[in-house]
DNA sequence: GTTAGCACTCTAACGAGAGGAGTGCTAACT
DNA sequence: AGTTAGCACTCCTCTCGTTAGAGTGCTAAC
């Protein structure tokens, strides 16, 4: 599609962009590159390569910025696979290896991580089942008529929840409830649990129906996003005018986040790339995001993701995304399957 | 302490700048606020309150905007205490009852209103027992050598954990194993629990070290806190230079949220109020904090608190915590007793 | 004690001009 | 044909001076 030179030229432009964010010119290239061939040359490529939408011109007496297209170019034919460095991928896996057990963890350390090696806003959808199903419930009294439910899902998630009595019961009773109804209904959906309403004691039924409201809320519940890193990605120089802070903080709130989950569903490619104003929402235009899916293969699944300006450096973000995801959906199989 | 005149004069300048964000001038004073004497009388009196400090200039020929000093003086005397609209109040409270249940969500909520309400940042830090004891344990078998402890503190905390045993156990022998334990650690802390070291079998060993573990994770631990309206937080016009955004953010992140807690242990006010350059971290000074604790009644307790330029609606924001922080407490109250 | 009048100060806004970076084009070179 | 030097051109950025306006402090009169 473009010539060997004009892709060069174009790598090259890239690469110089991402480093000064300064628009790039002729001269800088054949100097800092040492191309064999003069500025002119570089000038008619140049015009060439915008031509074809690649690069352009923010005025008439500046040099080149990628645009859109060129980036798109670049990730997709010119940048190579470049693997972290060892020591990286050995700090990152025994920091991961002294919290696997605190799964609440996990994601904010995976944000964290993302964060500080990329400088760029890290986001991380937490592990998150297709299906809701129940694993067993847990009864704990409290005080009075009060009592704790703990609900168990399939995919270890637990959630908590405060349900009242209408007269008191005996704390064996409350026991042997909890079993009956884990017996009951382990392992079903809300919607099969309400479909089998076996005659149930008033009390039973009081503990079914926050069951069953939970289950809703949490299949209609997205991935619980962690987010981190906001501060280093607002200092980028692109976002030197407010304006262009506040547009992408709505970016990042109204694009509901989960949404760019099913964008990464190319199942052969393990990390998508989503280019500044291929993003549907067109407040992200100035930005682009790395993402890359982890598990699945247990009916548990999350993904985690770099937001970055569109000039951000896009062999490391694919190489720590990729990383992570994978240690991920590592630790994700050795607990779940 | 300044006589009635420059009092009434301070607080219209203060309503005024909190209004416009304008450095206020003596005429703006006499016509908008309808005052019985000239400009001149005011400027005389501006020339005052300026030598105690209370206000300031940015230039010579420029308005006056309240310094530090002159809004602690505002809200210590000037500033009457503002009750919330009665809809208002109800919305909110209509809001609790709807999610009371899931009280993981009170922090999102409550922080939500605030900071809708406020126009401001909303911090939110969700109750914590000073002391961390167990309840109950339950242990939920997940696949092969793998189980989830489900760990319930006093306070309606619940964490989970994974283990592994050293090998396979029968299903009997998990439940009452989590009884036996149950039995004998609730009530303790982990320390205690250390003490009273029974004999006790290897995996009961296994399980007693993760719970040990994660309660002192859990004393470590801060509030976990919840924030939100960071987007029209930066929007206020006082950061619209982008050194001012990252100085605040760098201020929010290194502040240590919790930190704001002990400052607000006054137990006759219900209110702290911490203004600009009295927080002991420099990179605040351009703001402010209102902060109201709820709570503490049942050993489990919690702060709200709205952040915003030091030039924000100190009634709005001393009614909206208080009222968040009461509201919270009855609620804590009714489930925790 | 209060106020009108006035000179003074400082900023924000605007425009002109200089300097500079980088381009596109043309003509010459290999 | 591809490459390159030279050059005119464009447009941005920075600086400087000027102006208009807002608000003050001071003084003298009420």
């Amino acid at each position: 599609m473009l010539t060997d030179r004009r892709a060069r030229i174009l790598g090259f432009l890239v690469d110089e962009y991402v480093d000064s964010v300064q628009p790039v010119g002729s001269h800088t290239l054949t100097t800092k590159y040492g191309l064999q061939f003069s500025p002119a040359t570089v000038r008619n490529e140049m015009a060439r390569l915008e031509e074809g939408g690649y690069i352009a011109q923010p005025h008439t007496s500046a040099g080149r910025i990628p645009s859109d297209k060129g980036y798109r170019y670049y990730v997709e034919t010119l940048m190579g696979d470049e693997e972290l460095p060892l020591t990286l991928q050995q700090t990152i896996r025994h920091q991961f290896h002294q919290t696997a057990q605190h799964l609440e963890e996990w994601g904010r350390l995976a944000a964290n991580i993302l964060a500080h090696e990329s400088g760029n806003l890290a986001i991380v959808m937490t592990p998150h089942s297709r299906e809701t199903r129940l694993r067993s419930l847990e009864l704990v009294p409290m005080h009075g008529l009060v009592v704790m439910l703990i609900t168990v899902l399939r995919g270890a998630r637990v959630r908590q929840q405060m349900i009242q009595w209408e007269s008191p019961m005996a704390l064996e009773d409350v026991a042997t409830m909890a079993q009956k109804l884990t017996l009951l209904y382990s392992g079903l959906t809300a919607t099969e649990i309400r479909s089998r309403s076996t005659t149930l004691s008033p009390a039973e039924r009081i503990v079914a129906t926050a069951l069953m409201d939970q289950m809703i809320h949490e299949e209609k519940a997205h991935n619980l996003t962690v987010l981190d890193g906001l501060r280093q990605f607002l200092q980028q120089p692109e976002f030197d005018r407010t304006e262009q802070v506040t547009e992408v903080l709505t970016a990042i709130e109204d694009y509901n986040l989960p949404n760019i989950f099913p964008m990464a569903n190319t199942p052969d490619k393990p990390v998508t790339i989503i280019i500044g104003s291929e993003h549907p929402e067109g407040s992200m235009r100035r930005c682009s995001v790395v993402v890359a899916r982890y598990g699945g293969r247990v009916g548990v699944e999350g993904a985690v993701a770099i937001l970055g300006p569109t000039r951000m450096n896009y062999p490391r973000s694919v190489s720590m995304v990729k990383y992570t995801a994978s240690l991920m959906g590592e630790l994700l199989d050795s607990y779940f399957v």
